[in-house]
DNA sequence: ACAACCCATAACCAAATGGTTATGGTTTAA
DNA sequence: TTAAACCATAACCATTTGGTTATGGGTTGT
């Protein structure tokens, strides 16, 4: 279980590779094309990159015909989350701010 | 503000960098000795794993005589917490979790 | 049918990374 | 004073990493 949480640590590591993320969290799921247009790299180095981010479980992937749809899987940041609980102290900070953005999440 | 966050990414996505920043969260301040002992790694591993630390503002360092004691500065995790937010459905699930923890630590 | 498109993989390369041993500057202890 | 302890830095090395171009297999459009 300690692995999970270190593929997703590392995964995050790369900017390239967290900017994939935002970019499937904030606009839904994108094929390799879309991707690869926005990256700023060449297509397989997206590919690449997919492939860490899919063995992290940060994005799934769906095929249809010749292309491949990914989409962002937040769930998979769940052992930050936790990870990050267990040295605490800097949590009651952000606590209000957290309940505030929920709030504003689902008003 | 970017470049902070990434380098708080990139300072833990190493584990024996993790196991640093975790035992000066769990044990408090330690000499880089102590730390040197439990790491598993030379003293000069230790030390340049604490200048990325360091760096990330996730350890602070006090000076006094021949040795140089570490603490972990959690506030400086609040860039993940704030990147999170961002990517934030599963904050739902994780939200009832996360005030129990609170309630723990704070009865 | 066939050309073009989408994607993944292979092969390769430079740079970054994480480790080592060697060394030296301070500070403490004998 | 001298030896030992603590730590940081330097120099070096192997491996990993993030990128590239080349290629090929499947799918779609003409």
């Amino acid at each position: 279980m300690q692995a999970v949480t270190d593929n997703v640590f590392r995964a995050l590591a790369d900017p390239t590779r967290r900017a994939i993320f935002e970019h499937l969290s904030r606009d839904g799921e994108q094929t390799v094309h879309a991707l690869t247009y926005r990256a700023g790299v060449s297509q397989p180095a997206v590919s690449k990159h997919l492939g860490i981010l899919k063995r992290a479980k940060l994005v799934r992937c769906r095929h249809a015909g010749r292309e491949t749809h990914y989409s962002a899987q937040p769930q998979a940041l769940a052992p930050l989350v936790d990870w990050m609980s267990v040295y605490g102290t800097f949590w009651r900070e952000r606590f209000d701010q957290l309940e505030d953005l929920l709030k504003r999440m689902d008003p």
